[in-house]
RNA sequence: GCUGGGGUGGCGGAGUGGUCAAUCGCAACAGACUGUAAAUCUGUCGCCCGAAAGGGCUGCCCAGGUUCGAAUCCUGGUCCCAGCACCA
C-alpha cells in the first residue's frame, strides 16, 4: 500500500465509476501524457449550484496536474433539450434564455476553476460546431449509431413502456452531445451519473470516427441519505456565487443526512458518519465554514459563521449585521402599513396574520397590536418571522 | 384534418347553477419544541376595511351572453391532451 498521491486522489475520491477502467486511465496519467479533459454544462438555468461543484472539483484536479481542461458550454444542446433524468419532456428554452444563462457560468465556475495564468481552463461553446452543421452532415453522423443503441436507454424504455411521449429531439440529443467529444478531440469526459448514457455515446463516436479510446468518469449526484438531490430543491438553490452569509445559512439549513455526502464530495476531508452523529451541529458548521471558505475567502467564511451564530443561534440581532432601512422610508398610519412601506411584508393581510401569530418583534418585544403605529427611531431592530430582520438607520 | 377529452390557487387535484375565496394532498409561512435544521404538534396560507364580530372587492384560459345568481349553462376564440386519418 503506497502513499496516496494526487493521482490516487483524483481517481478515487468522489468518483462513481471510470470507463473503460480505472487502471487504464491511471496508466495514462502516470505516463506523463497531457490529456484533454472536458465537462459540458447545458445552460438551462441561471446558476451553477453546489451539485455542479462535485464534477467541477474533479476538473480542477486535472487542471492542477497540468492537463488541458475544457469547460464546455452547451449553448446549442441546451436549446435542444437533454432528456437525462426527466420522466417527462422538458420545455424548450429560447436562444435568449440560454445565452443569458451561459454568460454567468464563467464567473460561477471561476469559484473553482482557474481561467487565467498558467494552463488556464478553456471555454468552448458547442454551437461553434453544432450550429454550422447542416442536415446532411447530421444525418450522416446518425449513421454511426443504431436505433437499437439509442432506444436501449433505460429512460427511453420507461417512457415508451408507460405510453409517454418521446420526442425526436430527445432521441437525437445523445448524438449531438456525443459529437462534442469528436469536435474537441478530447481524451476524458466528466459528468454526473445521469450523464452516463450521453457520455458513452461520445465514447462510441470517438472510437469510430477518431479511433481513440475516450475515458468517461462519472461522479455521484449530490444527494442526502434519502436520495434527495441537494442544492437544487425548487426555489432553494445553493448557488456557488451566493453571498457568503446566505451561502453559509443555506448549508446550515440542510438536513443532517446531507453532512456526510457533502464532506465526501465537496471537500478533501473524510468524516465518518459515526463522528457526525456524535455532534451533527458542530460538523455541519464545520462543513458550512469549509464550503464558504472554498468558494470565497477564509475571512468571509469566518464572518459568515459569526453572523450565523449571532442571528440564528444566539438571536442577538443587536450585534448582527442586518440589512439597513432608512427611517425616512417609513410611512403609514399603522405598524402594518409601516412594515409594508419597508417591504418587510408582502401585503397588509400578511402583516396582520404574522402579528397575530406573534411573528413580529421590535427590539425583542413582540408586537401584539397591528392597528397602531410604532414610533420608529434609528437603531431599532425589526424581526419578521425567522428569516427576515432589519435595522432602522437615520 | 376528423373525433373525443380538457384548461381551477406555487404544484397535483376536487367541485359541474347558489351554502365556493373554492374539499383534499404537497409545497410554503408562523408558533411551540430543538442542536441551525429535520421530525412532531398547533395554526395560517387572494386582496382590502374592521379591535373583533363581520363586511367588501377581485378570482377558477380569454371575450361575450343566459340567469336574481356561474368555476359550473350557452356562443365565439385560444391553448393542451388522447385516438384516428393523412404523409407527394
Amino acid at each position: 500500500m503506497h502513499h496516496m498521491d494526487a493521482i490516487d486522489l483524483l481517481l478515487s475520491q468522489g468518483i462513481e465509476e471510470i470507463y473503460p477502467s480505472k487502471q487504464k486511465l491511471e496508466a495514462f496519467l502516470r505516463s506523463g501524457k497531457k490529456l484533454r479533459v472536458y465537462q459540458g454544462f447545458d445552460p438551462t438555468g441561471p446558476q451553477l449550484h453546489i451539485g455542479h461543484a462535485v464534477a467541477i472539483r474533479k476538473l480542477r484536479q486535472f487542471q492542477d496536474l497540468g492537463h488541458h481542461v475544457i469547460f464546455l458550454i452547451g449553448d446549442a444542446t441546451a436549446v435542444i433539450g437533454d432528456p437525462s433524468g426527466k420522466t417527462t419532456a422538458r420545455k424548450l428554452l429560447t436562444r435568449e434564455e440560454v445565452i443569458k444563462n451561459a454568460e454567468q457560468y464563467k464567473e460561477q465556475a471561476g469559484k473553482i476553476l482557474r481561467f487565467d495564468g498558467e494552463n488556464p481552463v478553456e471555454i468552448l461553446y458547442n454551437s461553434t460546431w453544432l450550429g454550422s452543421m447542416n442536415a446532411v452532415e447530421f444525418v450522416s453522423l446518425a449513421h454511426y449509431l443504431t436505433y437499437q443503441q439509442v432506444i436501449e436507454r433505460d429512460m427511453f424504455q420507461k417512457r415508451v413502456k408507460e405510453g409517454q411521449e418521446l420526442y425526436m429531439n430527445e432521441f437525437l440529443y445523445p448524438i449531438l452531445q456525443g459529437y462534442d467529444s469528436v469536435a474537441m478531440d478530447v481524451d476524458v469526459e466528466i459528468g454526473g451519473t445521469d450523464q452516463l448514457f450521453n457520455m458513452m455515446m461520445g465514447r462510441k463516436l470517438m472510437r469510430i470516427m477518431k479511433q481513440k479510446e475516450k475515458f468517461v468518469i462519472t461522479v455521484p449526484l449530490l444527494t442526502d441519505a434519502k436520495g434527495n438531490k441537494i442544492g437544487k430543491t425548487e426555489g432553494n438553490v445553493i448557488g456557488l456565487t451566493d453571498q457568503p452569509n446566505d451561502f453559509y445559512a443555506k448549508i446550515m439549513s440542510l438536513g443532517d443526512d446531507a453532512i456526510a455526502p457533502c464532506f465526501h464530495l465537496l471537500t478533501d476531508q473524510l468524516v465518518s458518519a459515526d463522528n457526525i452523529r456524535k455532534d451533527p451541529l458542530a460538523w455541519k458548521k464545520r462543513l458550512a465554514f469549509e464550503l464558504t471558505k472554498q468558494f470565497n475567502t477564509e475571512n468571509e467564511a469566518k464572518e459568515a459563521q459569526r453572523q450565523f451564530e449571532l442571528r440564528v443561534q444566539e438571536k442577538n440581532f443587536l450585534a448582527a449585521d442586518l440589512p439597513e432601512y432608512p427611517l425616512s422610508h417609513i410611512s403609514g398610519e399603522t405598524i402594518v402599513e409601516q412594515l409594508l412601506s419597508l417591504g418587510l411584508i408582502e401585503s397588509k393581510s400578511e402583516g396582520k396574520r404574522l402579528i397575530a401569530q406573534r411573528a413580529v418583534s421590535i427590539n425583542n418585544a413582540s408586537v401584539s397590536n397591528h392597528a397602531t403605529p410604532h414610533a420608529f427611531k434609528s437603531g431599532d431592530i425589526i424581526v419578521v418571522g425567522k428569516k427576515k430582520a432589519g435595522k432602522i438607520v437615520a
